[in-house]
DNA sequence: CGAAACCAACTCCTCAGACAAGCTGAGAAC
DNA sequence: GTTCTCAGCTTGTCTGAGGAGTTGGTTTCG
């Protein structure tokens, strides 16, 4: 499927790229409207669309009577897009760093609730690793795992956590697809494991299972 | 100081709100342009740039001569925005997930160049503990730290520490200002060690002595 | 001389109208 | 039944006009 770029996309993607290069600097003025059109060879309105677009993507600012400013060197990020263009493996040592250090701080945070949440989705996990479609093993791994994550009582960490889970469940489900003997599906001892390193309130024991596990995970993608 | 919002941004707000509550389902059309314009009382070419600045925010998509689309209930959590928001403990301890992990990665896969950058940023950081403003002092220490996470050599864990940087570099300035004795200013062997330890290849030691640096961090702020 | 008031030139903001370019679905032609 | 055609919709782009806000220099006044 093509697709033909209007031209305000086009130009805001050369603005993007001039404003990257360091034509401008931070917090500076852009030429004006009437400039920018004239240079670029466009009508006021396409400017101002782009502008508009950028404005949208957190990289300029204008203010009525002063001028259209730079904010940001580059447009934030979109970590969907990082994620999904990132190496399985660095994505997968990224999630493990999260991870052991949330396992860390939950054993010394965990309350009564989150040991609760654990027998749960342990249990979930037990039934859905026997016999149930693909799908429904990742996400009972997931809920289990990110069960851990909450017990951090930690917004970060959890926040970051979600950001991860997409891309990590379609890996998930790509990894099982193509492994017929779902050899991933016999850890469930290593999952109980950590749970019970945390209920023993043994911050290192949990964060050493966590990246056990995990690195077991990392090898068997890579 | 206030700030009079333009009409433009206005329609944007309206209509993320409208599509935030569900009024059109993802992937459906919006009304036409000059629809939409009746609606809110405004331009045409009014609502084109709100489509555009939700555009850029990922959320609308337009397509020539079909419509424009909704391709996502809600902008993208903006990192900055979590950041801010959130706990500077808790953003500590995202960050010493992160590097002391990053850390470990470094010992095993840093190369000639990194150690180079090691040493110019620590000597950078000396200088700048000596006799300089704040501002330089946290821009040399973050400089480091930076080629800590780059000498892992993890795109992920790159991009995830750039997102923290702007909150970090405020929380810094911020504790010297209150800090008159400039005490974290006393920590360069803490960061020698660091280096030491990647170069020596020891991951665990290296992780240790971050993880040790981090925590002290987090403490002087809690 | 110094400070406040003024003002002209600049900027972005909004609107309206015109036409181009592209998509869609209904009906015609085969 | 399948393909072609096309009218009527959509968004894309340009232009001209006037409104509103900012800025920096000038004038005025104490």
């Amino acid at each position: 499927m093509i697709r033909r770029h209007p031209l305000a996309e086009q130009a805001a993607e050369e603005l993007l790229r001039r404003i990257g290069s360091g034509e401008w600097a931070l917090g500076q003025k852009l030429p004006g409207e009437t400039t920018l059109a004239a240079q670029l060879g466009v009508g006021r309105s396409t400017i101002r669309e782009a502008v508009r677009e950028l404005a949208g993507r957190r990289v300029l600012e204008s203010r009525q009577g002063a001028g259209v400013f730079v904010i940001a060197h580059q447009a934030t990020e979109d970590w969907d897009k990082v994620l999904r263009r990132a190496d399985i493996t660095d994505v997968l040592e990224g999630r493990l760093a999260i991870e052991t250090e949330a396992a860390r701080l939950a054993a010394s945070r965990r309350t009564p609730a989150d040991l609760k949440a654990f027998r749960y989705t342990l249990a979930d996990r037990k039934r859905a690793s026997e016999n149930s479609p693909d799908d429904w093993y990742v996400e009972a791994d997931l809920a289990f795992h990110r069960a851990v994550i909450t017990a951090a009582h930690n917004a970060v960490l959890t926040e970051l956590f979600d950001t991860f889970v997409p891309r990590i469940r379609r890996a998930m489900i790509d990894m099982l697809r193509m492994d017929e003997q779902h050899r991933h599906r016999h850890d469930q001892a290593a999952h109980v494991a950590i749970a019970d390193a945390i209920r023993d309130r043994d911050p290192d024991l949990a964060a050493a299972r966590s990246r056990e596990h995990l690195s077991a995970v990392r090898s068997s993608v890579s």
